[in-house]
DNA sequence: GACTGGCACTCGCTACAGTCGAGTGCCAGA
DNA sequence: TCTGGCACTCGACTGTAGCGAGTGCCAGTC
């Protein structure tokens, strides 16, 4: 199990050299391109016990080291450090962002500005309703038996949902029932509402109380139980470089689980304060991307987190330059978000 | 010139059978799996003809024949019937998208329903607001300083703005604003309301007319000028099926064009009443689908037209059966949307 | 004149053999 | 413990040969 710091600098020599050639790495190549200041020979002992424990494997004999998995994993918590951001891109990032318009624009601006600097595919959740607070509740007639709920987050996000009530209401009705509602649930968690909207119903006047009903199922149901989240997604094009070599020749199983957006949310949703969360190939628990490599984290104004960011790419990926990027982009969506 | 019946019989044939199989087609195969009662010999001369006009071609000597962008449209035009659907499939249209709650959600739901029934990508535009009438503008005050406009549509598009206003603006003033702005605008055209949005200035008291500037800016800029089109898109994986044959060996371009939503918009925004446009392979502006064919229609209300979808496939695609498909989901859809 | 059967020809595909070379494992010696 | 040397492995590439689907052409028939 002892390995020497000499083996960790082979396991990272060799990790550094696959990423970036994308050809299995022999001794020879090893010695010539780093300064390890030994023989191929012995790093070939020392890459003999990098492949017993797991670390590397051969393709097939007679061809040089890949990283698996696991060495994927020694290197990311080992033997890396995360790459400051070149100014360019720092620059990049900013000019990129600075003058969204309003959340939808920031989303949008995030995912392929994330896409681009990693050059992967980058997915960004909106601002997690059960994370947001209520600003704002507009209760619009569309007719007299239909009402248009828009409820605005603090967070920026807007959902609407069209309500089919029980029989007509009138419009000063309307007002009262918007009223209430404001009253009552502004400032509030979504998911801490369902006892509150329980009681919206409770103390509605007789008159009000068959639309209060309806009103508040359709918040719990469509806010809360079903909490609608939603993801942007951008680069996908990205997955075709490195021709079929990554992803074992098959992209199919990968674009299907971009299909789904529970998976997506799986990926990047369950994000915790100020970690990068990094999944490597078989880490994964959906099957379909036990080829790729996730690398996410959570953003949010300030310290709280409101929703979850990342990219997945080839397990063969720069990951201290992606770590990097992901978390400085992280951080100034946040900052951008703070600024609401 | 003269392709008389049995050579478009041909055609159809070899249209048919490469469709089916993905394999060049030859003469002896030909008579074998269609009753043309004639010889191969015979079939190999009308072979020789439709290659020289330009309808089939040989992938090499001594390989079958493969149809030509020209002879996909040849058989469109002249050679193939609209399928009618299965009432498999229709049950299938109608469970799916019965139930949808809101606009998002018929729009989600259409995008998956065409891309699983064709096997294709799919493509939706969301109704467009240059073809929508205004039912309502609400006015939120986020601060004294800051407003979210949101704008309902007919066609159940909602949009939503952050207005940055040039000083604060009391309560009793967002009622007037709100007034007025939804006076002037409910039922117009947005293509149609710049000198409406101008004269709401003019009109303004003094007092209101800063903010109404503002507010009104805004409103043309993000809804008229850069006219906000929406796109959902579904069944990317589908573009894996067929290995690499397809495409001529890269998704690279075609995954590229899918990002770009004008792009998106180009293939299916153009929709005219009632018509199922077929693009073929080089018949596309778009380079980068120089090797896929589009088939689209537009959807709305009645007779109306508020907005395209479409799926995009390879040129070798089933079209009398993509073609019904979209047709199909696109009525259904118009269908759903008038209930509203 | 249109169709057919026959025939020589083309050429991609597969299999097989041979060569080359990068890379390895092992071992004796420093 | 490291190193240089050496035999060995095996994938990648090359060249050759045979097979067969498919073609174009032509002479013959209805």
């Amino acid at each position: 199990m002892g390995l020497d710091d000499r083996k960790l600098a082979v396991l990272r020599a060799i990790v550094e050299d696959y990423v970036a050639t994308q050809e299995p790495v022999g001794s020879k190549a090893l010695v010539e391109r780093h300064q390890l200041g030994v023989s191929p020979a012995t790093v070939r002992n020392d890459m003999a016990v990098l492949e017993e424990e797991g670390y590397i494997r051969q393709p097939h004999t007679s061809a040089g080291r890949v990283p698996t998995d696991r060495g994927y994993r020694l290197f990311v918590d080992r033997l890396s450090r995360v790459k400051p951001l070149s100014p360019a891109e720092r620059r990049a990032i900013e000019r990129f962002l600075v003058g969204a318009v309003d959340l939808d624009d920031v989303v949008h601006r995030t995912v392929r500005l994330l896409a681009q600097l990693t050059r992967q595919v980058a997915v960004v959740q909106y601002p997690s309703l059960a994370r947001s607070k209520v600003r704002h509740l507009e209760l619009v007639p569309i007719s007299t038996t239909r009402l248009m709920v828009v409820m605005i987050a603090d967070t920026g996000r807007v959902e609407q949902r069209l309500v089919e009530l029980p029989g007509p209401v009138a419009a000063e009705d309307v007002t009262d029932l918007r009223r209430v509602v404001n009253e009552k649930l502004v400032g509030s968690r979504l998911s801490d509402t369902p006892p509150l909207v329980q009681a919206l119903v409770d103390e509605s006047t007789p008159q009000l109380r068959p639309a209060m009903a309806t009103l508040s199922s359709v918040l719990l149901e469509t806010l809360v139980e079903r909490h609608e989240e939603r993801i942007a997604l951008a680069g996908t094009a990205n997955l075709t470089r490195g021709g079929l070599l990554d992803f074992q020749g098959s992209l199919r199983p990968i674009l299907e689980a971009l299909e789904e957006e529970v998976v997506l949310l799986k990926l990047i949703g369950e994000a915790e304060p100020s970690t990068t969360r990094v999944l490597i190939g078989d880490e994964n628990e959906i099957d379909n991307l036990r080829a790729a490599s996730v690398v996410s984290t959570g953003y949010g104004p300030g310290a709280t987190i409101v929703g979850g960011l990342g990219v997945l790419g080839p397990t063969r990926m720069d990951y201290p330059g992606t770590i990097a990027t992901v978390r400085a982009v992280a951080r100034y969506v946040g900052e951008l978000l703070a600024q609401n």
